[in-house]
DNA sequence: AACATTAACAACCGCAAGTGG
DNA sequence: CCCACTTGCGGTTGTTAATGT
C-alpha cells in the first residue's frame, strides 16, 4: 500500500523511503485521530523522531511532510497552537518540531484539533442550512462555514459534493422538493453547482464596477402585466444578484409559462403615470420613452452569471422576480441581456420585462400616491418587489396540500375602494428592507398599484390576489416570519383565503 | 469470500488577497 | 510602489470504510 507521494527529486528519495517505511508503520491502525490517540504517543513519537533524524541527519532541509497527519503530530501540534495561539503557521512549523509546511499545520489545526469543532454526521438542521446556503451562495464554504458553529468549509464541502454525486446519481434534485417550483419544469438547463466549479471565485472577478444588474436588479419595482389569457401564472421568474458575490442568478420561467409570457407581446413599463410598451427598459432607474437604453454608466460583459445558486430550473420561489427569462438558456439570456444594450432596446425579447424604480418614487415624497395603472384585457398582474436576498420557501410544498408558503407582509389589510371593490395595502415594514415578495391580481383584471408611503403599497379593486415572499436574514441566518400565510388566494374583502386555492396560483374563482 | 462501487473523509495544490518591511 | 511572506479559499485528488453484487 502506498501511502505517501514519494517526491521525485534525486535529492530526496532517501528521505521519502525512509517516511514511507515510517508511515506504513504508522498507519496500520486506519486513520483514528480520536480519543485513543493517546496511549500511542510514546510509540509514535520514537518513531516520528527517528525518522526525521535518520532522513535528514545529514544536514539540509528535510522535505516537508505530506499525508496523513500522526496522532503524535497531531499532540505537537495541539500543544504548540495551545500555548501560542493560532496564526503565525511558518513559526508552527518551525518550532514545535513539525515538519510539516506551516499551510498544513493551519488546515490540520481548522479542520481537525480546534476545541470547538463539533464531531459527527451533519444533524437535519445543518443540513437544511447547507442547502439554504448554497442556494444562496454557491460554492461558498467558507461562508457557510462561519454560519455553522463547528463545522469546517472542508466539511461542508464534501458533505455537498458527496450529496451532490448522490442526487446526480440518483437522478433527483439537487435542492429538496419543497424547494421546486409548483409548476412543472422539466427544462434543466439552469447550471449545475459542477459546472460553476473552476470558475473564478467571486474574489476573482474583475472589479470592474458593473453598472446596472445591482441596481436594476437591486432596488427595483417590478410590474408587469402578462398577458397570456385565461392561464394562469406562477408569480416566479426570480433573477438575483447575489449580495456576497456579486453573481447573478436566476430562476427560470417554466416553459408553460413561457410560452404565454412571450407569445403575446403585452408588457409594460410601469411609469409615474403613465404605461408604456415594454421595450422601453429603464436602466438606472430611468425609463426611456423612445425605446433607447439610457444609461449613466455601462453594463459591462464581464458581468459574471454564474449561477451558483440556483442552479435548478426548478425552482420557483413564487415571487415575481426581477427579470423574465425565456426559458431556453437562462444564463445566456442573461449574458446577452447585459451584453448587449440592444437587448434593452424596444427589439428586446422581453427577459428585462418591466421594471420600474422603486425608489424613484419612494424617495421622493411627492411622488408617493402616484397611481401606476395599466389597462388590461385579460390577464394576471404581478408586482414585485425585489431587493437583496432571495427567496426561502421551507415550508412550501408541491404536492397540492395547504401548507402556505411564508409571505413576507409584515400587514395587510383592506379598504374599501369608492369603486366599491376591494383594496389591499401592503405593508411591508421598515424592519424589513431586504424585503422580497410579489403579489399577482386576478387575471382578467386591471391592476392598479400606488405606494402610499415607502413601505406601503396599495393594490386597488383587487377583490383577490395571490400573495408571495420570504425574507431570509443572512447575518441571523434565520428565515424572518411573515404576519401571513402566502403561497395561497385571498380574498380581500373578507380578508380569509379562498377556500381550495392553497398552493396554487391558479385562480380559483370567487 | 472476492471484487466492484460508492460514500465519507483527509489532505494537498494553486491562486489571490492581505500585510508588513 | 514593490516584494516577500502569510493567510484563506475553493478545487481536486487520494485513501479508507461501507455497501452491494
Amino acid at each position: 500500500m502506498t501511502v505517501v507521494k514519494v517526491e521525485p527529486e534525486p535529492a530526496l528519495e532517501l528521505a521519502s523511503v525512509a517516511v514511507a517505511e515510517a508511515r506504513a508503520e504508522e498507519l496500520s491502525p486506519p486513520l483514528s485521530y480520536g480519543e485513543d490517540e493517546e496511549e500511542e504517543d510514546d510509540d509514535e513519537e520514537e518513531d516520528d523522531e527517528e525518522t526525521d533524524s535518520e532522513g535528514y541527519g545529514g544536514g539540509g532541509a528535510p522535505p516537508l511532510k505530506k499525508g496523513p497527519w500522526t496522532p503524535q503530530e497531531d499532540k505537537r501540534l495541539k500543544d504548540y497552537v495551545e500555548a501560542h495561539g493560532e496564526g503565525n503557521w511558518n513559526q508552527v512549523q518551525r518550532n514545535a518540531g513539525l515538519n510539516r509546511c506551516g499551510k498544513s499545520c493551519r488546515l490540520r489545526w481548522a479542520n481537525h484539533l480546534r476545541p470547538d469543532l463539533k464531531k459527527g454526521p451533519f444533524d437535519a438542521e445543518e443540513v437544511d442550512k447547507i442547502i439554504k446556503f448554497h442556494i444562496m451562495w454557491g460554492n461558498k464554504w467558507a461562508k457557510m462555514a462561519s454560519h455553522l458553529p463547528g463545522r469546517t468549509d472542508n466539511e461542508i464541502k464534501n458533505y455537498w459534493n458527496t450529496r451532490l454525486k448522490r442526487h446526480q446519481r440518483a437522478g433527483l434534485p439537487i435542492y429538496p422538493e419543497y424547494l421546486l417550483s409548483r409548476v412543472p419544469d422539466q427544462d434543466m438547463n439552469c447550471h449545475t453547482p459542477d459546472e460553476s466549479r473552476g470558475k473564478k471565485r467571486s474574489n476573482e472577478l474583475p472589479q470592474e464596477k458593473v453598472v446596472g444588474m445591482d441596481d436594476l436588479v437591486g432596488d427595483f419595482m417590478v410590474f408587469q402585466h402578462l398577458d397570456y389569457g385565461k392561464d394562469p401564472v406562477v408569480p416566479a421568474n426570480p433573477l438575483k444578484r447575489h449580495a456576497s458575490t456579486g453573481d447573478l442568478s436566476c430562476v427560470q420561467i417554466p416553459a408553460n409559462i413561457e410560452k404565454t409570457f412571450y407569445s403575446n407581446d403585452l408588457n409594460y413599463v410601469l411609469t409615474k403615470s403613465q404605461s408604456m410598451p415594454l421595450g422601453s427598459a429603464i436602466a438606472n432607474g430611468y425609463p426611456t420613452f423612445d425605446g433607447n437604453l439610457s444609461t449613466s454608466g455601462t453594463i459591462h460583459g464581464s458581468m459574471k452569471t454564474e449561477l451558483p445558486s440556483f442552479q435548478c430550473s426548478k425552482y420557483d420561489f413564487s415571487n415575481g422576480w426581477l427579470l423574465q427569462c425565456p426559458s431556453a438558456s437562462i444564463e445566456q439570456q442573461i449574458d446577452t441581456f447585459i451584453q448587449s444594450p440592444e437587448s434593452m432596446s424596444s427589439h428586446n425579447n422581453g427577459m428585462l420585462g418591466t421594471i420600474i424604480n422603486k425608489g424613484d418614487v419612494l424617495d421622493d415624497p411627492t411622488k408617493s400616491g402616484r397611481v401606476f395603472e395599466m389597462p388590461v384585457p385579460l390577464g394576471c398582474n404581478i408586482i414585485s418587489q425585489s431587493n437583496d436576498y432571495p427567496m426561502w420557501h421551507p415550508s412550501s410544498s408541491v404536492n397540492g396540500d395547504c401548507e402556505p408558503d411564508a409571505c413576507l407582509f409584515t400587514e395587510i389589510q383592506d379598504s374599501n375602494s369608492p369603486s366599491g371593490g376591494s383594496d389591499a395595502i401592503f405593508t411591508l415594514g421598515k424592519s424589513y428592507p431586504d424585503a422580497i415578495f410579489s403579489v399577482a391580481g386576478m387575471p382578467g383584471t386591471s391592476l392598479e398599484a400606488s405606494f402610499l408611503n415607502d413601505d406601503s403599497l396599495l393594490l386597488k379593486d383587487q377583490s383577490y390576489f395571490y400573495p408571495s415572499g420570504s425574507f431570509f436574514d443572512e447575518d441571523s441566518c434565520e428565515e424572518r416570519k411573515p404576519l401571513i400565510d402566502a403561497g395561497q388566494w385571498f380574498d380581500s374583502s373578507a380578508w380569509k383565503s379562498v377556500p381550495g386555492a392553497c398552493n396554487t396560483p391558479d385562480f380559483p374563482g370567487p
